[in-house]
DNA sequence: GCAGTCTGGGTCACAAATGTCCCATAGATA
DNA sequence: TATCTATGGGACATTTGTGACCCAGACTGC
């Protein structure tokens, strides 16, 4: 545990903790989800809500950060920059599939990360182009394409099949499988 | 021009179809835009949009049915069943593209088909599907994932390249033939 | 027990979006 | 010209989400 937050006694980090996903969950499934929505689903009272998250503007961003923050964690895990591309990238889809939720926050709404994605400082998802633009170096990927396509056919895949994992139209277990079988070589036979 | 409404005076129906088609595209963009904002881009006044659309609910459902009517033309003229399964994919991407932005804004919201997708009478996109278990069935498309699942995937890519065209990160003449390439063969070389 | 902190619920005011109504005006039509 | 239709704009009340505030109760550590 031990947060890395500075001075934050344990329950309120607890607390923290507790609006932060519940506020992810919620808002990926309903982006206009009333601030008393959230607090319910994270257990708390709006008071309380507020009194941690000034605004929803501040609530979002946090959210937003956290999310990032999670899904940068599970890039680093995989460790994208060794071995060969192909085994890295089936790393990625499992390490992306690991934190659906996340991803169905962040990328549900396409302004969600609006000031982010190019500018960031240092959280953004720049391991996955690179490891995309090794493979295509290597002659492993397919270089007809842009890297950033690439990229975001992989998010687009990952996203979809989470959905529909979320809405019972596809095995749990399957969603990985199926993700690396369709993105690798397509639907043909 | 002789809409196919009953009864509708010739600028009625004009300015119901501006209404319908700024309302597609600014809901794609910004699902909670003002219905202020879409009456301005439609270049009409608020009391005229209410004097069509009594209320927001009706306006966005007029808009879902508007658009998978749009939807089903283009899926129509693809004919689907005709010729070789792979051509017939080919034609069915383009006429997906075709319609960008009506899928952007039919897809953009998980939940703004809510009570069409299963229980639609006759709009549905059904074709789709029997085009992909045609495919299956003689061996040409992945038999190994659902038909569902390949149909998901295709909106999806469809999806994201229309959005990196909107973006500028994807030349639009090269929406179809980068998801051609990648829906079919993926990224491995 | 006692002081301090955290919490939930309640109230209040404010802003924004919405829906309704009314009226003056421009354009088409007889 | 006179009439009818469609429109834009303004005024208005209502609703909803939001943010600020206060207060009583629960919990913790001394």
């Amino acid at each position: 545990m031990s947060g890395s937050d500075t001075q934050e006694s344990g329950a309120r980090s607890r607390t923290r903790r507790a609006i932060l996903s519940a506020a992810a969950s919620v808002l990926a499934r309903e982006r206009t989800a009333t601030l008393a929505d959230i607090a319910k689903a994270a257990d708390v009272g709006r008071s309380t809500l507020h009194r941690y998250f000034p605004d929803r503007e501040e609530l979002v961003k946090a959210v937003v950060e956290d999310s990032l923050e999670v899904l940068h964690e599970s890039l680093t895990a995989a460790a994208l920059e060794d071995g060969p591309p192909l085994e890295a990238m089936r790393r990625l889809i499992g390490a992306l599939v690991d934190v659906g939720d996340r991803l169905q926050f962040l990328f549900g709404d396409p302004r969600m990360l609006d000031g982010y994605e190019s500018g960031a400082p240092g959280a953004g998802p720049q391991p996955a182009i690179e490891l995309i633009e090794r493979g295509q170096a290597q002659g492993v990927f397919d270089a007809e394409v842009s890297a950033a396509w690439i990229e975001h056919a992989l998010w687009a895949l990952v996203y979809t099949a989470c959905k529909d994992a979320a809405n019972g139209k596809l095995a749990r277990h399957a969603i990985t499988s199926t993700v690396i079988r369709t993105f690798e070589n397509g639907i043909l036979q």
